[in-house]
DNA sequence: CCCTGATTCGC
DNA sequence: GCGAATCAGG
């Protein structure tokens, strides 16, 4: 049933740029046809440009040339990172995205494993094809998965596979 | 196959 | 008005 705050909650979403689907899983009770629906109903499908939510990271892992040479030797695992809570800000109009992904994601000396931004979805939104890696602390309100593409059915991504499956002689090396 | 929004149409 | 089924597209 769509309740004055439903709805109200639905035009916001919407208008944020969320998908329909997430939308529905956020409203909880409906289908995301449903939202769809009620979207045209109340004649405020555009928005824009977006498609948006997962713009999948295609980058390519650009060898950098070596021209390096004393470097430290670190092998530790990475910190979480924070990804910067850009745009989004949506209380009457919308500015849109349109953001460089040049600044951002300074690695350090790390290893030759890149680490993911993680999508940071919650629970309900999570599908049998994202990454279902937790981040923080499960009683947090900022509590979230890592949500990146896991291919092959696996229940995590490339990344967080070999942090949770990793073999047991890599890990006693690793320590 | 996964996902997106758009439209139709019986209820 | 509602939303499942379906369509069209990425």
């Amino acid at each position: 049933m769509w309740t004055d705050e439903r709805v109200e909650l639905l035009k916001k979403l919407w208008t944020e740029g969320l998908s329909a689907s997430q939308i529905a899983a956020q409203l909880g009770s409906v289908s995301r046809n449903a939202v769809i629906g009620k979207v045209h109903r109340l004649k405020l499908s555009s928005r824009g440009r977006a498609t948006a939510a997962a713009p999948a990271a295609k980058k390519k892992t650009v060898a950098t040339a070596p021209v390096q040479k004393s470097v430290t030797t670190m092998r530790s695992v990475a910190q979480p990172q924070r990804i910067v809570t850009a745009s989004v800000g949506a209380t009457a109009l919308q500015v849109q995205f349109d953001m460089e992904p040049a600044a951002q994601q300074v690695m350090r000396p790390t290893s030759d494993v890149v680490v993911p931004i993680s999508r940071r979805l919650h629970l309900v939104e999570l599908s049998e094809r994202t990454c279902k890696w937790p981040n923080g602390d499960p009683l947090s309100e900022e509590f979230n998965f890592c949500g990146n593409d896991a291919k092959d059915s696996s229940p995590y991504c490339a990344y967080h596979a070999r942090v949770a499956f990793q073999p047991v002689a890599e890990r006693r090396r690793a320590r």
